[in-house]
Formats: structure tokens, C-alpha cells, sequence
DNA sequence: GTCTATATCCCGATAGAC
DNA sequence: GTCTATCGGGATATAGAC
């Protein structure tokens, strides 16, 4: 997505080549091995080869490493959303399969999630990750609207069934759920039990 | 609740009665002021007047004390979701006011609910963290057991309940709704589409 | 323009003195 | 219990090598 055509990851030189997105996978790595809160920069680096410094003349700060790799999380999910549903499914199955892949996701890359999660607490003045997320909103949003009537109602469902998503996702990754599969199923039957009860929805 | 009968909290000598609960305190304001991340064991010592090590002797390190923080936010949620409900409620109102209660928590005392869940992610080996969550659970199941007739269904609507107050609450804290009153309006009216369309919570 | 080297400051944590 | 001293590590900023 960033960079297409890549050339020679240019071994052992002065230069790099590509240090920015050697940084993006070395954190993703790290994140994955530690947590987001356990990541640093300056162990990033060491993994990539390079000086502690070398990193901001990518990346303005260990947050705006952080942003990248929540830019390519969203991408990801965004693919697994999209992919979830075969073509021409009915618009609640749709949404069901929407919402597992939801919570796939957190459960399958619980670090990417985690760093979606927190690169989207200081997403102000990152507009590369307003747009990386806004289409997950989308992807929930379109088979709502082929469930109601008027727009204003497919927005209430829209974020309801948002809420529904994530609200397991996270609980997930809390423990509250027996399994993956557990929190999946829930998460599926939730969304049901909410598009059965839409007309409750009226503001 | 900690400590019931605390003598005079004594401000002179820079030697405190009571340094455990001074921590916390400067804790709770910390993180309310710069988030859970911006939170430092230092500063909390530099504001209650103490050496960096003092703490060490009340709390095994950072993330105990950061865990005696969400001790207190569960007990003030637990409060504020019990005190939400009227006497003689029917069931779904219940219901609808703990959620609503739970994301005005989430709102009006933000930090306190981010330490919880920063709390809750390393929960492992902490009792005293758990004891003071269960009854938040308890708090959405009761009334969930008198909307259904089996164990088993009531504990599949307590957990969507949840799901789609958490989902909220932690939605409301990345910027997806307008308002902490849309936020709390829309979490309600998901829980009773939940609660009418419930049938489908059938595994 | 990309990286290295260096230097500063802050934080977490431990050991030993009072 | 608390303080002082100290170690190790990480986040940045700056100066200079290429």
C-alpha cells in the first residue's frame, strides 16, 4: 500500500533504503512480542540496525511510529471486513459476518488491534488514520442501510452495531469471554437480537 | 473503604500518616490530567512530597499502584450503578438506567474508567481488582435474570448488556459520538432493541 | 538528505544509610 | 518508612560524517 515497488532492501551500507518501513514492521514485531506498552523506539531501532536517533528523520515522534502502524492495522481489518461477506448476502448476514470478522480480528491480531486502538486515542491532526478508519464505519454502515428505511435510522444501527462489535472485541481482550469463537458467537447473536429490536432505536 | 478509620491526615511534617492513600490520590489527579500513559510513579512522589522510593514501600511497583486506583474507580462505578436504579424498577428499566449510569461513569470520570481498564489488562494475581469488578456484572445481571425465564439466557443477555455498554462507553472515549448525552441515549435505546428482539440470543 | 555519535533529562527500580 | 545514591533504559535534540 505505502510503497509498491520497493527496490533492493540495499544490505549492509550507510543507508537503509527503506528505514521507514523496516521501522513499521520491526513495531509491528515488537508490539506483538510486548504490547504496546511495551514497545520502544530505541529497541526498534536496534532491531533494524540503526542509531536511536536515525528513526526521527521518518517518524516525528515514537507516536507517529505508533499512527503507522495503526494506519496498517486498519488497513488490514478494512480488508478482513470487506472480505467477510460473499457477494450478494443478505443485509443481516452481512452485518453478522461483519461483526465476527470484527472480532477475529482483535482475537487473531490482538497487537494490531491494540495499536489501532491506541494510535485512535491521539488520532487528532493525523488525518492518514481518520482516513485509514473511516471506512470501517462504512463497512458496517452499508448493509444497515439496506435494513431501514430512512438514513437517520441506519446511522442509529450503524453505531449500534458498532458498539455491539467492539464492546465484545474489548471485553475479549479482558477476559470475559471463554474463547475467541465464545465472544465471536455472542458478538453474532448480540447483532440479531439488535436488528430484531431495531424499531427501539428511535431516538 | 480501604482504610475505615484513618487518623488526621496531617499535613505537617512532610511525613504523612498515610502515604499509601496520599499516592493514590495524586494518582487519580495525574491521570486526569495527562492520561494513563502520561502517568509517572516519579511525579506522584514529587507531588505527595516524597522521595521516588517511598512508594516502593506501599506498592510493589508502578502497576500496583495504578491497579489500587482502579480498585476505587470499580468501587465508584459499582456505586453509581447501583444508586441508578429506583426501588421497585421493572426489569428493563433497570437495565436501561445501569447502562445509561455506565456511560455517564465513562463520561464524567473518565480517568478513573481508563485506569480501570488499564487496571483490568493485567488483572492476573490481583484479587483485590477482581473482587472489585465482580460486582459490576452483578449489577447488569440481576436485572437481566428477571427478563428471562433459564440461567442460561439470562447470562447471555447480561453479556450483551455489557458488551453494548462497554462498547459505548469506549467508543464514546475515541470520539465516535457527538455528545456524552447522545452517547448515553444511544447505549440505552441499543440495550432495549436488545433486550425486545433477546430470542436471538440463543447460542 | 540519511544516518552516527553524543548528550540531556526523565523514569523505574534497587541497595543501603538514618 | 523514608531518604540518598545509583544503575539501566528510553525519548529526544543537536552536531557532524557521508
Amino acid at each position: 500500500m505505502t510503497s509498491p515497488a520497493t527496490a533492493t532492501p540495499s544490505r549492509a551500507s550507510y543507508h537503509h533504503g527503506d528505514l521507514r518501513t523496516a521501522l513499521i514492521e520491526a513495531a509491528i514485531e515488537l508490539v506483538a512480542e510486548r504490547g504496546v506498552r511495551g514497545f520502544s523506539l530505541a529497541e526498534a531501532s536496534r532491531r533494524v540496525g540503526v542509531a536511536g536517533s536515525a528513526p526521527y528523520r521518518h517518524f516525528a515522534d515514537k507516536d507517529a511510529l505508533l499512527a503507522a502502524v495503526g494506519v496498517l492495522a486498519a488497513n488490514r481489518l478494512v480488508e478482513m471486513l470487506q472480505r467477510s461477506v460473499a457477494w450478494g448476502a443478505a443485509p443481516e448476514e452481512a452485518l453478522a459476518a461483519r461483526v465476527r470478522a470484527y472480532i477475529e480480528f482483535a482475537a487473531e491480531s490482538r497487537p494490531l488491534f491494540e495499536a489501532l486502538l491506541a494510535a485512535g486515542r491521539n488520532k487528532v491532526g493525523r488525518p492518514e488514520l481518520i482516513a485509514a478508519v473511516e471506512p470501517i464505519a462504512t463497512a458496517f454502515g452499508e448493509p444497515s442501510a439496506a435494513l431501514c428505511r430512512d438514513k437517520a435510522q441506519a446511522e442509529r444501527l450503524t453505531l449500534a452495531v458498532m458498539a455491539v462489535a467492539h464492546g465484545h472485541a474489548t471485553l475479549l481482550g479482558e477476559g470475559a469471554f471463554a474463547s475467541r469463537e465464545d465472544a465471536a458467537e455472542r458478538a453474532v447473536a448480540a447483532t440479531r437480537a439488535v436488528v430484531a429490536g431495531k424499531a427501539q432505536l428511535r431516538a
